[in-house]
DNA sequence: GTCCGAAGTTCCATTATTTGAAACTAATTC
DNA sequence: GAATTAGTTTCAAATAATGGAACTTCGGAC
């Protein structure tokens, strides 16, 4: 047993009947978590009770079903305002989402996965946690693409292994060997596309933001759709989006910035 | 050893030194966190690298200090999206805010204080999960109060045990007795003002947010300055507010809902 | 360069918690 | 109303957490 983040300790096992509620994404009953979980029946029950008096699930009182708890919010705003790009980088997207007219993403790589940030979207107003928190496939996507090409050499072939390369639409790059091809092309022209490659008639430019050092510390990224927009007209904007970023590093470098993994 | 949220196992021990590390809101430094934490150094050592190796902290690799890890953003958004009423509510948030031009707030109860779940500005453009997860106090906020009006008389000794009252500016509540009184007058009511009992300048008019059996599950609010707006004229609102509490609750209640706490 | 102290990390016998098969109870279904 | 399923509790055995103390690093001070 050694593979991915294995399970340590009770605090371990704790956490994956966490994720495992949080990832059916409607309420769960014991008994579905109990027949995909390989904990004996006390066991789990266990955990879930622990889960529940500590708020990190909630249990409906009629259904006796669970979900993740509110008690999760508070803890994601403190880990949002102290270690994440988000509110340094604020009045950056703020700036580029009116120069634009486009939606702006921020991105951060988390567990090999684009886990976004901020967002901001010109045309409507709002749209909130909707996209804070929000996690997406990193070999598909502007941003995770820009920020697998800047990943030290040694970092990429473990983060590789975690992309699921499934197929969401005809251009999406369904294999690592494609995906690499993709990423060298991406290191010297400074910035990465997505070709619809998510979503039909998605398209988007992304740039790494980097540390002095060289470091990805996250991505930054102008999205618009092939009915508005075209490769070419974002294209025109890398530029001031490569110098958008690197104002964002220098910022965040000042508050110090840990490891993306 | 029995008061509020008992450390249950070492699930509940590795939480508090996870809310510990939180309340921080910058990096900590491991005996910063020892000092306070009346963990033995050994122990405390050993619940830190298990809650970094989950990903719940993030530590630094220059400084070795700890911060809140984006795992949790990841949890967070799940908890938002399945057990919060944001996602339901939305579509009456944006109304709200563009019918009154003014900021609208969504909240719930979490643990005796109140969670802020979504926001609307229609001035501004946006302000993300600055203000979702964020939380606040109960006595003395508009939606605070709205909620704990109409919480079971059973539940609100408890809740109220909790309050701090501090007093923020000269109008706070900073007593139960002079709470309690006001909750009463609210229940008569209908609705919740702030007068200026958080934040110098800033009034607001809520609602709670009620199932059909009268159970609160929310609380609903639109905030001005005094510059700007006056609470007769907030209150003017109140019954449209009202009405859409009830619009909310009743698609709520379709979906389901948990207790608040 | 060496010494000192503070900060962080590892060890390991002791101790407390978790484990899980099975027995039990409550709620549905037939 | 008996049978089945879903959820909860029990308790001895197994496992993991504990924490005092020893150890290693690092950053000055001399």
């Amino acid at each position: 047993m050694a593979s991915g983040a294995g399970a340590d300790g009770t605090v371990g096992k704790a956490l994956e009947v966490l994720d495992r509620v949080a990832a059916h994404g409607r309420p769960v009953r014991f008994s579905d978590l109990l027949a995909e979980s390989a904990y004996p029946k006390a066991t789990l029950y266990r955990l879930l009770q622990t889960l529940v008096h500590q708020g990190l699930l909630t249990q409906d009182d009629a259904t006796g079903s669970y979900r993740p708890g509110l008690r999760l919010l508070r803890l994601a705003h403190a880990a949002w305002a102290t270690a994440s790009l988000a509110p340094i980088a604020r009045p950056w997207l703020d700036t580029l989402a009116m120069e634009t007219g486009e939606t702006v993403h921020l991105a951060q790589l988390d567990q090999g996965q684009v886990l976004y940030v901020d967002k901001r979207n010109a045309a409507r107003p709002v749209e909130m946690y909707s996209s804070a928190g929000k996690v997406g496939p990193a070999y598909c996507t502007g941003v995770g693409k820009a920020m697998l090409a800047f990943l030290p050499p040694a970092a990429l072939p473990g983060v590789l292994a975690r992309q699921s390369f499934h197929r969401f639409t005809p251009a999406t790059l369904d294999s690592a060997e494609k995906l690499t091809a993709e990423l060298a092309e991406i290191r010297t022209r400074g910035h990465a596309f997505d070709r619809e490659e998510h979503e039909p008639g998605i398209i988007c430019c992304a740039v790494p933001i980097l540390t002095r050092g060289g470091r990805v510390i996250g991505a930054l990224s102008v999205t618009s759709t092939t009915a508005r927009s075209t490769l070419e007209t974002l294209a025109a904007g890398a530029g001031r989006l490569r110098e958008v970023a690197a104002q964002i590093a220098a910022a965040a470098e000042d508050w110090q910035f840990p490891e993306a993994g």
